[in-house]
DNA sequence: AGTGTATGAATGAACG
DNA sequence: CGTTCATTCATACACT
C-alpha cells in the first residue's frame, strides 16, 4: 500500500539555501536558555525519526546524533534525547487522543438541551451568507448542503452533509440526510493559532464522558491533505456565496451541480499562505495513495482548477 | 551536570492539601496522583544525596527519610525511592550522552542503528485509552445538528450527529439520532505514523476498514484542496445502517455533483503554495497526479453514495 | 501587551 | 539499572 515511503525526503525548496538559519534566530543570541533547533537539525532529525525509525536512540546514538547535528548549531546530547522523547511522546499522545474522543459516546442521551431551543429551529439558519465563523469554525448551510469547516492549527475538517429535506422524492426524511464528511487536512506547518473557539457556541454543556470501551476505530493513515489556507480562504470564499438563497429554493431532488462559495479571484489569492514558519516537519508523509478504491460510497471532491498560475503545478 | 541546574523554581510549594487543581477537566480526574515535592523536600533530598552520599537507600532509610520529609508535605516511601533512584540515573544518563566524543569509537562499526523497532510496528492498534485530558471542548448545536469539537493540543476531533427533531416524520427520537460522525484530524506526525482516526458512530458501526486502499480521491495537488478522505469519511458519514435504512435510497441513489467553490484560475494561484519558507517540506504535497487541470477550478463534490447497495450491511 | 500553540526541559513513575 | 512513558513546567514565537 504504499507507495513510497522512504526517501523522499523533500528536497523541496527548502530553505537552506536562503540559509537555514533563516528563520531562528538561534544564533543570536541563545541567551534564552532553552535550545532552539535550527531548521536543519529538525530536518535530520526528523530524517532519523521518521526514515530511520529511530525513536529513543541510546546513549551512544545520542552523542552521534549530536555531534553529527552541531555542525548546524548548538546542541547538546540532551536536546536529542529530549527531542526523541518528546516528539515521540507527542505523537502518541495525538494518537490517544484521538481514540479516546472516540468514544465519546451517548453524550447526546441525556443532554437534554433541546436543540430547539438552540438558535435556530430551522436549518436554513444561516443566512444566506453568513458563515458563522469565526476563526476556527465555519459552518454555513448552503441549500441543503450544510457544511462545516473547523480549523484549528493547522489542520482542517471539513464536514458536509447534505439535508434532503426537500427533496421530493424522499420520503422518509427522518434521516436527516446522508452525511457526508469530510475530510480532514493539514496545511501547513504553521501552527496555526486559533483556537477553535466557536464563538457563538450556542451553548455549552457538559460532557461527561464516563467512557468506556473504546470502540475500535480503525486507524487510517495518514491521509494527506492539503489543505487550503484556513483562514484567508475561507473566509474569502464564503463570503461570496451569492445566489444562495435562489439555490435553495431549487433545490431539486436532483441536485446535479450546485455552485457554491463562487468567488473571484482576488480573494482567494491568499490561500495558502503558508507560513514559513517553524517546522519543517512535515516532511514527507504522505504518502498518497493511490489507489482507488471503489467503494460504493464515495465522496469525492474534486477541485478542477485549471488553476493555471500554480506554476508549481 | 553543571548544566543547568537551574533553578526552576516553580514548583508550588505545597500543594498538598489543597488537592485541588484548578483545572476543570470534566472528566474529573484530578489530584495529580503523583507526588510533587516541596522544595523543601527536595532540598533535603539533595542533601542526602550529594552531602551524606545516599544513593540508594534501604528501605529503613527509606522509611526514616520519608516520615522526616513529611513534615514538609506529604510523601510515601516510594517517592523517596524513586526520587533516588531517577536521580542517580539521570545524572548517569546525562552524562551518558553527554560523554563527548571521545570515546566515541569507531563510528563505522555498528554504523547503522537499528531500525529496530522502527518503522511500522507500532501503530497497528490504538491502545485502550482513556479518557484523558481533553483541554478543549466545544459543544454546539446548530439546528438539529449536535457538534462536539474536541481540541486538544494541535489535534481535534469532531463528532456531530443529528437530531432530527421535527422533521417531518421522525418519530423515534428515541435514539439520539444518527449519529454522525466524525472525524479527526491530526497533525504533525506523519510520516507513517499519525494516524488520522476516524470514529464511527457511537454504537455499532464497526468498521472494519483494515486499512486498505484508499480511495484516492483526488488528490489534487495544486490547488489546496483536496481529497476527500478516503476511507474515513464515506464510511461515517454514510453510515447506512442507521437511520438511513429507508431513506436513502432514493436519496442517493445517484450521484450528485456540485461544483463548489469554482473560482478562477488566475486566483488561485496563491493556493497551498507551500511555504517556501523554512520548511520545505511541504512543498509539494503530492505529485500530482496530474489529474487533470483544467481550466476553471472548481470544487467538485461528488457524492456517490450508493448507499444502500453496499450490501448488506 | 495579550493570547495561545508548539515544543524544549524536567521529572515522577514504572518497566524489563 | 538503564530505559521508557506520562505529565507538567517553561519558554519561544506567531498572531491578535
Amino acid at each position: 500500500m504504499e507507495p513510497q515511503q522512504h526517501p523522499q525526503q523533500q528536497q523541496l525548496n527548502d530553505v537552506s539555501s536562503s540559509s537555514s538559519s533563516s528563520k531562528s534566530s538561534f544564533l543570536c543570541r541563545q541567551t534564552s536558555t532553552r535550545w532552539t533547533p535550527t531548521t536543519d537539525q529538525i530536518r535530520i532529525l526528523k530524517d532519523l525519526y521518521y526514515n530511520n525509525g529511530v525513536r529513543s536512540p541510546s546513549a551512544e546514538q545520542i552523542q552521534r546524533i549530536s555531534a553529527r547535528l552541531r555542525q548546524y548549531g548548538k546542541i547538546e546530547g540532551k536536546n536529542v534525547f529530549y527531542w526523541f522523547q518528546n516528539h515521540k511522546a507527542r505523537e502518541r499522545q495525538k494518537k490517544r487522543f484521538t481514540v479516546d474522543m472516540s468514544m465519546q459516546r451517548g453524550v447526546g442521551g441525556s443532554g437534554t438541551w433541546k436543540p430547539e431551543d438552540s438558535i435556530h429551529n430551522n436549518y436554513t439558519c444561516i443566512p444566506p451568507g453568513e458563515v458563522t465563523t469565526t476563526k476556527n469554525i465555519l459552518l454555513f448551510l448552503f441549500s441543503e448542503i450544510f457544511f462545516l469547516v473547523a480549523v484549528y492549527g493547522s489542520m482542517f475538517v471539513l464536514i458536509f452533509f447534505i439535508w434532503y429535506l426537500r427533496f421530493a422524492g424522499i420520503s422518509s426524511p427522518s434521516s436527516p440526510s446522508s452525511p457526508g464528511v469530510l475530510s480532514v487536512g493539514q496545511m501547513g506547518s504553521i501552527n496555526g493559532y486559533g483556537s477553535v473557539l466557536m464563538e457563538k457556541s450556542f451553548r455549552d454543556c457538559s460532557i461527561s464522558a464516563g467512557g468506556s470501551g473504546v470502540i475500535g476505530g480503525s486507524i487510517n493513515n495518514n491521509l494527506g491533505w492539503v489543505g487550503v489556507d484556513p483562514y484567508s480562504s475561507t473566509y474569502t470564499l464564503f463570503d461570496k456565496r451569492k445566489s444562495i438563497e435562489a439555490s435553495e429554493e431549487e433545490a431539486a431532488p436532483e441536485i446535479e451541480t450546485l455552485p457554491l462559495f463562487p468567488m473571484h479571484g482576488e480573494e482567494v489569492a491568499g490561500f495558502c499562505t503558508g507560513k514559513p514558519g517553524s517546522d519543517g516537519y512535515f516532511t514527507g508523509w504522505y504518502r498518497p495513495n493511490e489507489e482507488k478504491v471503489g467503494s460504493r460510497t464515495s465522496l469525492e471532491l474534486s477541485l478542477n482548477s485549471t488553476a493555471k498560475s500554480t506554476n508549481s503545478a
